[in-house]
DNA sequence: GTCTATATACGGATAGAC
DNA sequence: GTCTATCCGTATATAGAC
């Protein structure tokens, strides 16, 4: 059935998703993903056409749930300030694999900086979508001309934050700090 | 001569240096190394004993640039605040290097705690430099109580403008974020 | 000390049986 | 569709000649 096979390849790029993230792309071997989703490694070829074919799969996996992610926000609150504040709290929810593993997007596009300069724009893209959200929020917020600005530099101090906490694995910096992004966001607002 | 041995020695840590920040630890061959300095491969194991103790040795030696760095910036100014001035303007002199590879401190934080958990807290160390300088200052500037955190603020802020800039390839996002931090250090002065 | 040659391991990718 | 077996390239590391 091809609903089976479609199930298969969609359990792949979740595994390949999560170890990418874990372990970096480059350090995740064939071996890593097969031992995961229990198939051999020859039988990857038939889903995939190659390493990079499934990068840009798991890409796209990372592009349709931060887009389910920002549809959620906004079903959750018509004031952009709260939706601003989810953005923020965001870096709350995920303590734990931040601490471990610092920020999936901002890892990624460093790492595909380094291997592969081809699809480091790809990685960027998922920046975009946060940067594009945000960026629509401070309008709705009132600031028209610096909106883009606002969005670029909260995502900038997100990234930070990520990755300070990761490199000293010290959850009680990342807490302090959200404290300071959401005094920042009331002051502008 | 022993001399000449030596500075070999400081040549091959310092183009794997140059090479590790550009495309990474794992992705620098001992190949790549001996392109730039001239040597064949197995030559490398006379002056080190795996690709760990040359990493080990870049380490070392970023660890003393930094403090000659840091050295530098007191010697040029006895007010705190302008030394912490210096730190933020490092952004702008480097400003091509970092809008390429990012910074090398996170850069290097980030791979090794995918591919080497045990060097992970040695580049670490490289961060703990700058937030023990930065802390001192803070101190120096009247912050007893919470020179600490700022310090650490000030690096979180400094690695998220390095990470969205190489991310976005985007100079002049770096400029106006070196307007915000200068102005924030106004502010708490 | 520096070289060449080589051992060894591993990863991505292919071929072909079933 | 999934498997096993295998090719091929590359990387670290070692051995030994000079």
């Amino acid at each position: 059935m091809s609903n089976k096979c479609e199930l298969l390849r969609q359990r792949i790029v979740a595994s390949a998703d999560q170890l990418f993230y874990q372990q970096g792309y480059e350090n995740t071997s064939f071996s890593d993903i097969a031992n995961e989703v229990n198939i051999s490694r020859g039988n990857f070829y038939y889903h995939f056409k190659s390493k990079d074919d499934i990068l840009n799969a798991v890409i796209d996996k990372r592009l349709g749930d931060i887009e389910n992610t920002l549809h959620e926000w906004e079903k959750n609150s018509p004031d952009p300030k709260k939706r601003i504040l989810s953005y923020i709290n965001m870096l709350h929810q995920n303590k734990e694999s931040i601490t471990k593993h610092g920020c999936p997007v901002g890892v990624m596009c460093t790492e595909l900086n380094k291997i592969n300069h081809l699809m480091h724009s790809d990685a960027t893209r998922l920046h975009v979508l946060f940067k594009n959200w945000l960026s629509k929020q401070f309008k709705d917020l009132g600031h028209k001309k610096d909106a883009q600005n606002l969005a670029m530099h909260l995502l900038s101090r997100a990234q930070g934050i990520a990755s300070i906490t990761s490199a000293f694995e010290d959850k009680s910096f990342l807490k302090r700090e959200i404290k300071t992004l959401t005094d920042w966001l009331e002051n502008i607002s």
